[in-house]
DNA sequence: TTAAGCTCC
DNA sequence: AATCTGGAGCTTAAT
């Protein structure tokens, strides 16, 4: 017998909307419907296996019931835009995917899946409707099946409804079901009802009578007499509302069964639209290896030496070459990283010199490693993803940097916001490759080298048509080199001072727990918000208790309110402060300690959205200072002996930057001769002589400083300040009137992402705002935040990199012993050789404020010290 | 895996 | 009518 899969399309939209979170695609696109709409059809057709499928859809965008407000009478919401802008593409998908849809003007979705479920039983055939609309239940026989999707935590559940299952749940039979509804109305859909009667009469009266003409035949013995009443007086409303409630299981449909059929959904459309639409997941579904990848037919395995060794000759020779590193065959890509287990390589130099060399046998791993290094060292351009992570392998001399190209870099330029720069992912996007994920690993290999290989022109074209060539050239691919530097230097660390810091925190939290359960009268975890909450706020009863959806909010801001009415609220704070310090900063840095008594932690250039650099295992761009507690951790980061650390950090980099992008003639003048900036701006904005500005007017002035590199808004400054929104937004108004050249550049930068969907840095640095297409107030908002801080974030980030190339080339260039050890952002840290300290010192002053050449000086605070406290 | 909390610039 | 300062990473508890 054969089975048709029947689903409603914008019910099932509607439902996938509501019940995920907001995604969008590069484009700005928001995908989050269409994305588990086909969740839902997938499991469906592999649940029932049906031989035909049809998606009906409403011509008009029909109005929906938000979840949350449907027990509201009347309440419908207009379909949102986020989802009304996904219908058109998601027909689209289906179409790509030769699923067939139908809709008809004046006929709503309900109609023609009535009318098509009716037909289909009629030839026999087993009927499945998909739906999250209760309505559709009066569809359900023997033999047609609806089936209402939840979206719940952890997947998908499906309620399965036979006519029996109706019955059994609503005490009617699914056409009686019609009569129910007729009786109790439904505001919603516009079904008047018949007047005091709702779900549990109505359902009485039909389960006892079965139609609302039998019933009204009985009027008079029907129970609550108000109903008898009622059905009487509005009988002519109560046979209107059944009509309109009836589905039309006779519409005129054109429907054509075969055009139903269901054939391979995976094709090569689907693929790209699912591409653009960035579902990776659903990509894995399509079986790739029916796609002919001609590249892949030159794909060689070498195992023998003497080809092995004629394949790297000619490598080294070549114009452009892809290298792989790669471990054990066995163990998955990307590379290795601490140097076991190296596989062998993976090598292409053209489209049909594609190359993967296991070390093996007869093919040592020493002469493997010492091939790739010479042809790293000689090709004309040598392309890998993540280079840095290779380079402790290979080696690349100075006057070759420039010959690299690193593919993860470049693809970071072309779109920041991605979690990863993947080979899969540049195979696709630059030469419309599709790697099948279930291909075997030396395939993978080959492919990545190939990859590199053959994306590297694409991405460079790219990158010049965005104009960011030079910033690739001349700060990103240099900056590899400078990172790489950094991380194998390392920071050393006096780990018998930091265990035994580590130890005191020890004691001390365990002394703060006692005296804590003491006071709460109980012993619970301090550490779990849940249980914090409930014991301050209900056993205790402390005040204010109200926050957050997941219960008490117990976060720093709100105890602090409470600390000076309520010990225990202090000691809590204290406990958090000890027990962060210890498990985050002695605990933690300590596991990273290496034989050589340092940190090499990873500095990693293809992470954030502006163009900083962000620092992990262990994160060495968070520790501790504004605490006097947590600061002391500094100390035990120390030089090596005979060294001594100088640390350097740009004073104000962001709003000088701002000064000079936005070319405001006051902010420029006030940086020109500035001693104090916040002083200044307090006096110009406050109207104060600059001798007579109080502590209070100069905080406030600093604030907002910051707010405005922020992209403030006058609730954030009123937050920060405790004042009114009204005094906040005077502060900004007043700031504006100040420096009307940051008004207008602020402006300006908003109204150019606006057209162009991206901002840039002086230096060409670019970060896309999808968020500013956005229909959300509270989206948009923070995409015009964004569009106003990442220029200037990312300028400074760039200023910043410039500087640190310089100073890594300017040390070794010297053969100096002293290195560049931690950047955190604004300020770099150096492990001075001291018989060198005074060339340091002057070489970092001249790095870094002549890194750019601004309207406003670029200024530095230096210090020198026995460990990174005394420096700071 | 996510949320809450905390650390930094 | 609502919104409620940008960029990161790590640890813990709870799912």
């Amino acid at each position: 017998m054969s089975k048709i899969v029947l689903i409603d399309g914008h019910s099932i939209l509607n439902r996938a909307f509501y019940g995920l979170p907001d995604l969008t695609n590069a484009e700005g696109l928001h995908t989050n419907a269409i994305y588990g709409f086909l969740n839902i059809m997938f499991k469906i057709l592999e649940e029932e296996k049906p031989d035909y499928l049809t998606v009906a859809f409403d011509v008009h965008a029909p109005t929906f019931r938000h979840e949350m407000f449907a027990d509201y009478k009347g309440t419908r919401k207009p379909m949102a835009d986020e989802l009304r802008q996904q219908v058109p593409v998601m027909k689209d998908v289906l179409h790509a995917m030769g699923v067939r849809t139908v809709e008809k003007e004046g006929l709503e979705a309900d109609d023609i899946l009535g009318t098509i479920s009716c037909r289909c039983e009629k030839e026999g055939m087993e009927v499945v409707v998909i739906s999250g609309d209760r309505d559709l239940l009066q569809l359900a026989t023997e033999h047609v099946k609806i089936r209402i999707p939840k979206t719940k935590k952890g997947g998908t559940e499906v309620e399965d409804y036979y006519a029996s299952d109706v019955k059994e749940r609503y005490l009617v039979t699914p056409k009686e079901f019609i009569d129910v509804k007729a009786l109790m109305g439904d505001a919603s859909d516009n079904i008047p009802g018949v007047p005091n009667i709702g779900e549990k009469t109505a359902t009485k009266i039909i389960a006892e009578y079965g139609s609302i003409e039998n019933a009204y035949e009985h009027a008079s013995e029907l129970k609550p007499p108000r109903a008898a009443k009622n059905i009487v007086e509005y009988w002519e409303q109560a046979k209107l509302s059944k009509e309109l409630a009836a589905i039309n299981i006779d519409a005129p449909v054109d429907y054509n069964l075969a055009e139903a059929e269901l054939t391979d959904l995976y094709t090569e459309a689907a693929y790209e639209y699912f591409q653009r639409l960035q579902f990776k997941n659903l990509l894995s579904r399509f079986d790739v290896q029916a796609k002919s990848n001609s590249v892949e037919d030159a794909f060689r395995i070498i195992t023998d030496k003497e080809e092995a060794r004629r394949i790297v000759d000619k490598a080294k020779t070549a114009e452009t070459a892809g290298l792989v590193l790669y471990k054990n065959l066995k163990n998955v890509l990307p590379l290795f990283a601490s140097g076991a287990g190296f596989g062998g390589i993976g090598i292409a130099f053209g489209k049909e010199d594609i190359y993967c060399i296991p070390a093996g046998e007869g093919i040592e791993e020493s002469w493997l490693l010492e091939q790739a290094r010479e042809i790293a060292n000689n090709v004309a351009r040598f392309v890998m993803f993540d280079l840095k992570s290779a380079l402790p392998y290979i080696p690349i001399r100075p006057e070759r940097e420039e010959h690299c190209f690193d593919a993860t870099v470049a693809a970071y330029l072309l779109n920041p916001l991605k979690n990863d720069y993947t080979f899969e992912d540049v195979a696709r996007e630059q030469l419309n490759l599709m790697i099948d994920p279930k291909a075997d690993t030396e395939a993978k290999v080959c492919y990545e080298a190939y990859t590199a290989y053959a994306a590297s022109e694409p991405l460079w074209e790219k990158l010049t048509e965005t104009q960011m060539d030079r910033l690739f050239k001349q700060i990103e691919m240099p900056l590899v080199f400078t990172l790489f530097d950094m991380e194998q230097n390392g920071v050393m660390i006096e780990s018998e001072a930091l265990r035994f810091y580590g130890n005191q925190l020890g004691s001390k939290i365990v002394e703060l727990e006692k005296e804590i359960y003491e006071m709460a009268g109980e012993e619970f975890n301090i550490n779990s918000p849940k249980q914090l909450g409930v014991v301050l706020f209900e056993h205790m009863q402390l005040p204010n208790g109200k926050k957050t959806k997941t219960g008490y909010s117990t976060a720093a801001d709100v105890l602090d309110k409470l600390a000076p009415d309520y010990p225990v609220v202090s000691k809590i704070l204290e406990y958090r402060q000890l027990t962060k310090l210890k498990s985050t900063y002695a605990d933690g840095l300590a596991a990273y300690i290496g034989e050589d008594g340092r940190i090499h932690g990873k500095f990693n250039q293809t992470i954030t959205a502006t163009g900083r650099i962000s620092s992990t295992e262990p994160n060495l761009q968070n520790i501790p200072i504004r605490m006097e507690l947590g600061r002391l951790i500094r100390k035990v980061f120390i030089p090596e002996d005979g060294y001594v650390f100088v640390d350097a950090d740009y004073s104000q980099i962001e709003l000088r930057v701002l000064a000079h992008c936005s070319g405001d003639k006051e902010l420029i003048q006030a940086y020109r001769e500035a001693k104090d900036i916040h002083r200044i701006t307090a006096s110009q904005v406050f109207h104060t002589p600059f001798d007579e500005v109080t502590d209070l007017q100069r905080r406030n002035a600093k604030a907002v400083n910051f707010g405005i590199v922020y992209g403030i808004s006058s609730f954030g400054l009123s937050q920060d300040l405790s004042i009114t929104r009204k005094e906040a937004s005077q502060y900004i108004e007043r700031y504006f009137e100040t420096y009307p050249g940051i008004k207008e550049f602020l402006d300006d930068t908003v109204a150019h992402a606006k057209e162009m969907g991206y901002v840039v840095t002086l230096f060409g640095r670019r970060r896309p705002v999808p968020e500013l297409k956005s229909s959300n107030f509270m989206q948009r908002s923070f995409g015009e935040r964004v569009a106003m801080n990442s220029p200037i974030q990312g300028t400074a980030a760039d200023i910043m990199k410039m500087a640190m190339i310089r100073v890594d080339k300017e040390l070794k260039n010297r053969k100096m012993k002293s290195r560049l050890v931690l950047q955190v952002h604004d300020e770099l840290l150096i492990e001075a050789w001291k018989e060198e300290l005074p060339q340091v010192e002057e070489l970092l002053r001249e790095c870094m404020e002549q890194a750019a050449e601004l309207d406003v000086p670029l200024i530095i605070d230096m210090h020198t010290g026995e460990n990174w406290y005394e420096a700071k």
